[in-house]
DNA sequence: GTCGTGACCGACT
DNA sequence: GAGTCGGCCACGA
């Protein structure tokens, strides 16, 4: 077994290109229900090559401060992720299932 | 070994 | 919709 950040960052790499995934899937899938916020955590570790800006909170808004979140939102966009006039995305739509489809 | 901190979540008011 | 509260765990000082 590997430390929390590693699996967290390993579930990361497999959303695919125009979804996103939570904090909470994220940690569910981990089988941490109540971890969410270690994968807060572990995203401030953030290794260079990760689709870091795929990952959003619950209420599918983008939860970083600052210019980050600006740059998370064009980047999504920029893969053809929605937001709307509230910056939230429609997780309904774009929600990977990551309880589902990680593997690992 | 202990304490404070954190890009959160769910339930409740 | 907005604000508050408790809970969970890993890491650095």
């Amino acid at each position: 077994m590997q430390g929390f950040a590693q699996r967290v960052f390993k579930l990361i790499a497999q959303v695919p290109e125009g979804q996103v995934v939570t904090y909470g899937s994220i940690a569910r899938a981990l089988g941490e229900p109540q971890g969410a916020r270690m994968v807060g955590w572990a995203m401030h570790q953030c290794p260079e090559g990760l689709p870091w800006y795929r990952v959003l909170n619950s209420q599918g808004r983008v939860s970083l401060p600052g210019e980050g979140g600006a740059l998370q939102r064009s980047l999504l966009e920029d893969e053809g992720v929605e937001f709307d006039e509230r910056d939230r995305v429609d997780l309904a739509r774009y929600l990977w299932d990551a309880e589902a489809e990680y593997a690992e």
